[in-house]
Order: C-alpha cells, then structure tokens, then sequence
DNA sequence: CTGAAAGCGCTTACAG
DNA sequence: CTGAAAGCGCTTACAG
C-alpha cells in the first residue's frame, strides 16, 4: 500500500496517524487514496508493539448474565468506548484458577488495565499470586481497578452498603420484627462477610443477638437462595423476615416463599440487596439497598484512565448505597414465618 | 530473560511454546527457572504478529445488559474460553455508525472472527460498508459468524421462531381471542420484520385480517414497549391479547396493564418472544417463545472454530424455537381489554 | 540440540 | 517535506 502511493511506510504511518509531522498535501491525498482502494486496516497489534499501547482493557466479573455484573460492565464500557477503548470480558465463576488463568492472559495480551467486579476471594495462595500478576502487569504500565472489597491493596472504589443495610434493618424493626433470618453469600467472598458484618452490627444494635439458626448461605446465587429459605423454613425456628445478602437469592427467595404457599409481605418480609433491575417486576416489588451499578463501572473506568495519564493513588473510594424501600416488607405478622405456611 | 538463562531467544521460544522442535532438558530447566524468576509474561500482540493469531474473537450486541444478548455471549464465552479465546465485546445500541465503528477496531485489532448477535439492520449504506468490512476481515483470514436474520450472504445460524409464533396465535385463538393487537420491534431490524410477518401469516391462517390500529411499536425496549401498550389502549380500538415481539416489551407491556388496572391474563393476555430468565418470575409469569440463546451462542461458537480450521460454508442454520405456555395467557374475556379497564 | 537471522507491520528519532 | 533504518518482542526456517 505504499508501493501503492509511491511512498515509503513512514509517510505512511505519518498520514494514518494524522501525526503533526509535516505531510505535503499532495502526498497525503495520495496515501490516503490509496488506503481506500485497497481497504487498508492498520494493525493494532504492530502498532501496539511499537507504541506500548493496546486500546483494551480487561475487566473480569463472576457471569456476565447476572444483571449485577452486566451492569457495572455496562458503565465501565460507555466510558471506555468513549475514549477508543476496547473491552475484553472474562467470566471467572468465582473460581480462583480461572480467574488467574484470565488475569494471566490479560496480561499477555498487554491489556493496559484490568478492572475486577467482583469481590475478592480470600484463599491465601490465591491471593499471593494473584498480587504478583497484578504487580507484573503494574511494571508494564497497566492500571488495576478493584470495584469490590478485597484484601488486596489496589486502588479501588468500593460500594458500600453498611450504612445502608442499617436502615434496612432499622426499618424491619420498626416494623415489628425481631425473628430477621439472614441469606449469606459464599462464605469465602470478602463482599458477603463485610454485608453480614453490617447485618450483625445492626441487629445488635437493636439488642438483638443474630443467630445462626436463622442464617444460611445461598452463595449468590438465585436458586441456592431458594433452596437457602427452603432450609430455613424446614429447620423450623420462626422468622418474620427473611434479608438476602444479594437481590439474585431474594429473587429466589420470594418465589420459593410463595411456593410454600407464604405470602410476601404479610406472612413474611423479603428483602435483598443491589437493587438489580428486575427487583421493580417482581410482586410484590422488592425492598432492597441501592447499589449504583452503572455509576460504578463508569467510575471505575474513570479511575482507570487517570491512572493509565499517571495518576499514582492507593486511595480506597467508597460509593454511598440507598435504601430503597418497596412493597416486599411489611408489619410483621402474630404468627412467625413457619407457622404461617400453609 | 534469554540473557538470564544464557540461551538464545529462539530457544527462549521453543520451551515456552513447548515447541516440537527438540531442547535439551538442562536447558529447558535453565529457561523455565528464568521464566519464574523474572515473572515472564509472553507478549500475545507479537506473536501475534509473528504467527497470524491473535486468541480474540468480537462479539457485537445490541446492550450487554439486555439477558438476550448476555445469555448468547455467556454461549460463546463458554466454548470460546474452552478453546483458549477471548471475548472483545461491544455493545452497538442499534446504531449503524457504532457498529461500523466497532467492525473497524476488531478488524485493526486482528479479532480472528466478529459474531454478530444481534439483528441486522437494513439501510442500503451500512449494508454496503459493512460488507466490505467483512469481506476485508475475511481476506486476514477471519471468521465471520451471524446469528440473527441479515440481508448479508454469511455464514449464520439463525433462531426461527416462525412456527412456534403460529402455535402462539393458535393458541391464543383457541382461548377465543380475535382481535390481538401486537406490538413490533424497530421497524429496521429484520428480526422484528420476520416475527412480525410471521403472527400476519397466522393470524390470516385463522381469518383475521391483520389490523394497522392494534397494532404499534416498541421498539424491542422494556419502557417503549409499557408506552406501546398505553398507545394502544389510548387508541381505542379494544383487544384481549397482546403480543409482544419480544420479551423484554412484554415485561414492559405487563406492567402497564397492572398499572392500567387490568388484571392479566383474566382481562387481557400477553405473551412475548425469547423466554428470557425474568419471564418466569413475572406475576403471572410470562407465555412466551422460548429461544435457545445460550445454545444459539455456543453454536455460533462452533461454528467459528469450524471456519477457522478451514470449513468453507455459507449455509444457513435454522434454530428450532418452542410455544412455552404460562400463565399471562388465558380464555378471552367477554368484554374487551379497553372496556375492562378501570 | 542450539543460535543467528529474517520477518511479522508498525512507529519514530535521525538525516537529508 | 521525505525516506532509510532501528526497534517493538516474538516465530521459524536455515545452518551448523
């Protein structure tokens, strides 16, 4: 394509690039003439490899089906887009290996950021390595963004639902409950303890002691949650309120209440947290803790670019979450959750 | 790191890539020890250069946040990842430009294929620049996959929900539904074009003249479609079933007739297409058609893979889709949907 | 079994 | 204003 315009790969590069290196006009009509006629599309990766810079980031997430996640995504790619960025998407499951497998592979593709969604596992030797990756792709210029809670010491903006969940707890107080079962997440996901910590912190403060008898796990996950509740109901300590750590169980949860033939909220009170899109379709719409996904994936992007223009910061940002109040909780019930199943 | 473990750098190359090319096991130790000491991260971008491989394959959607589009990438992620892969992908928004746009920097970015989820869109123009794209990409050697309906001669597999729409109008019919009123999807979008040619064709088999006034667009968007159903139950001309063309503006279209006051299904029925995750816990939950998304995408997948190892085909692969009857479907009322509204 | 060297397609000082 | 050439970090015939 240069023999084409009877220039050399210079000129060339010079007028691709719209580089500020002085082109004659004539020459560059020429070259560009010819780019045409032949559909010329410059390599990204030569031009990578010249330059050091890739256009890509990585972000990795649990599964790119569940809203919470596509959301961030969601945010993270309108400002990446924005500014000529590609993104490549990996879905790790919360499973370490994968996560490292993708995390390696990142890095051999010289993304020049990789941003984490999820929250961070909390496995020793996972986590070691993990940090010397990060550290590698650091030393190549990369940029790392955590957008969840993790034991890494990465710069990182973190939602943080704490306060949040003490009003959502305050609010089923005041209600009349005092029986509040309590959905975890993987027991292993720092994002999940740091929610039941403030659950815990909340009760107490109503002098309520959280009890594990009233505690399951539904790792996330919308059918553990179900089957989270199910459990609950079958060891048969009463509750009038059930709150799921994320709104993926709550989902679960609320229909295998009704399954049991419970009525939500009158027979007992469900309430998640994330505020995902489809807690507004559910009936009775869901009384849940805002997490401001979009924003997030758009801050944390942001965060990326201002690192990637040399921005040193080991700052942790914490995004305020809102209680949002709908219809899936109400006065708590004479008679407990258990008693009430038909 | 050659220089660390005292080899050449071919040698370097032959014990990472476990090369056939025989190396002395000292020597092989010598490199691999170097490798870990120095945290060596082969760089993808120049052997890319140097082999024709980049690992990376585009997808483009509509909205990474709408479940059609996740659940089918979550398909092609599966293989993909099975396969060593990574997945740029980039959300289009309909737009013909960003589309474009985006077709460009996966083809600079050496992409080894681009499928295209969504479906095509039909304005002369694109078309004809899109196709050069392509045809471009395919001369470096790229695959090319479709899974939606396109006026574009490529290789495709193609959800056909054509017959399973006609079991939906029989059905609705069967209940003793007449006037149906439908609401499409964008006007430009061929798969729009082809559902809604299809319920024409069944309606017709059944003696109803397709009728203009019961019929609107929302544009295969949740909120467009809640404004198509109070367009058309503005308009007057009564109906006891809606169609939707897809589901993502029957949950729309759900809400709004809640919201009117219209108790579904006893004082009208609704139904969509695709059977999307949030379908079935919708209050009724939703009659729907349902698409294999998560198949149709690993299918794509395949077919990727198959085209890269030298397959040449330009046939086109029909995906069976299926009437899944719930409960948002149910006998006609006696008087029609606009006069039942409180 | 090992290395030197050409080549992948660019960018960018450096000369002219 | 233009070109020749070094360099980005690999792979892979080609010699030895």
């Amino acid at each position: 394509m240069a023999r084409l315009a009877g220039v050399s790969i210079g000129t060339v590069s010079r007028v691709i690039n719209n580089s500020d290196h002085p082109v004659g006009e004539e020459t560059r009509t020429r070259v560009l003439e010819a780019a045409a006629k032949v559909d010329y599309s410059p390599n990204e990766l030569s031009r990578g490899l010249a330059r050091g810079r890739t256009h890509t980031v990585g972000v990795i997430v649990h599964d790119i089906t569940d809203s919470y996640f596509n959301e961030i995504v969601r945010g993270i790619d309108d400002v990446a887009s924005e500014h000529g960025y590609l993104v490549l998407v990996c879905s790790s499951y919360r499973d370490a290996d994968r996560e490292l497998e993708y995390v390696r592979k990142l890095r051999s593709q010289r993304c020049e950021a990789i941003i984490f969604v999820g929250g961070g596992l909390r496995f020793p030797d996972y986590l070691l390595e993990l940090d010397a990756q990060l550290e590698g792709l650091c030393k190549q210029g990369g940029a790392i963004v955590m957008l969840a809670p993790t034991d890494l010491a990465r710069p990182r903006i973190i939602p943080d639902a704490s306060r949040a969940i003490g009003e959502l707890v305050d609010h089923l107080v005041q209600l009349g409950h005092r029986d509040i079962a309590l959905i975890e997440g993987p027991p292993h996901l720092k994002t999940s303890v740091q929610r039941a910590e403030a659950f815990d912190a909340a009760v107490r403060r109503h002098g309520i002691d959280p009890d594990p008898g009233r505690r399951a796990s539904g790792h996330f996950d919308r059918e553990q949650g179900a089957a989270a509740l199910e459990e609950l109901l079958d060891r048969g300590k009463p509750f009038t309120a059930a709150v799921c750590l994320n709104d993926q169980m709550a989902v679960g949860c609320l229909m295998a209440a009704k399954a049991r033939g419970l009525r939500v909220p009158q027979d007992v009170s469900i309430a998640g947290i994330d505020d995902l899109p489809v807690t507004r379709y559910l009936d009775p719409p869901l009384t849940t803790v805002r997490v401001p996904m979009r924003e997030l994936g758009r801050a944390g992007m942001h965060l990326v670019l201002a690192q990637l223009d040399g921005l040193r910061t080991r700052r942790v940002r914490n995004v305020r979450c809102e209680l949002v109040v709908r219809e899936s909780t109400a006065q708590a019930p004479r008679t407990s959750a258990r008693r009430g199943q038909r």
